[in-house]
DNA sequence: TAAAAGCCGAGTGAAACGGTAGGGTTTTAA
DNA sequence: TTAAAACCCTACCGTTTCACTCGGCTTTTA
């Protein structure tokens, strides 16, 4: 029940684009050093993120990564199923498929019916801009605590 | 982002310990042929559910398993706890420890701290008592409709 | 035209998952 | 009193996922 570090180094990421959204390609080494991540990984989850339509790529020199949307625009819910695969906390509360045949008398499933939709909700209402303003601030303040 | 098959099972077999909650001792067995379960993996889990005190056992013949408390006493938190280790969704969301050094710079965070306090209140709030109520229901209509 | 950037597939060590096997020990019913 | 039913415990094991790394390729532009 852990998010791999995938989502989190993702998101981390796309919060990185988008402030500097608007501003033109940022190249994959500065979003590894700003946050820390190997450059060769972040590739990888950068590639999924392409593939899911939420950055775009600008190659050869200065080219880089970049958000396909305004970031109000992009949900948390979008960038963690694009990084993780799936956020269900078991599969047979996905909409579809893999639904296993004794879900009707399974005793936990109403659980993870209900558990589903609280966090599918959560998820879906946060979006990368909300983040990424939180964060601006919180640096901002850190920056004045720390001169004073 | 996935429970595993330990928190489910688990659940499943707490449940049916509930519905036969003042009847004595059920044996793994009974359990596990209930819920089409291995037996030796079924003990584990019956292991880890003893040590977090939700069960315990009486041995000898005609011994078995029993709920240490009224099903509405037990909350699906504590179950899921003792079988998956714990239920966060990243590791510095945690109480105490595992806080990473970056936590009060991390975009993510202030996400995390949010979905894990609507994740903790669902588990909290729903306890064995009322899967079980509804589960025994959910029985009896299947039953009905299959009469009829 | 060379350097800077992204593109891509394959490989890898460690850990967790989802069990199985095979031996205990304790209790009780016949 | 003894055999069988039940829980107790440790070890192992094949598979999958995680968290990366590596090395070579193509595209672009200063």
């Amino acid at each position: 029940m852990k998010f791999s570090t995938k989502g989190t180094y993702g998101l981390r990421a796309v919060v990185e684009l988008a402030a500097r959204y608007g501003e033109g390609p940022v190249s994959l080494a500065a979003v590894a050093t700003e946050q820390g991540i190997s450059e060769a990984y972040l590739e990888q989850l950068m590639r999924s993120l392409k593939k899911a339509g939420i950055v775009k790529t600008a190659r050869g020199k200065s080219g880089g990564y970049l958000l396909t949307r305004e970031p109000v625009r992009i949900s948390v819910l979008e960038v963690l199923r694009a990084l993780e695969g799936s956020t269900d906390v078991v599969d047979c509360v996905g909409s579809g498929a893999n639904v296993c045949e004794n879900a009707c008398t399974c005793s936990a499933r109403p659980l993870f019916l209900k558990l589903q939709s609280r966090i599918n909700a959560v998820l879906e209402e946060t979006t990368i801009g909300e983040l990424t303003e939180d964060h601006i601030e919180q640096k901002k303040r850190i920056e004045h605590a720390r001169l004073s």
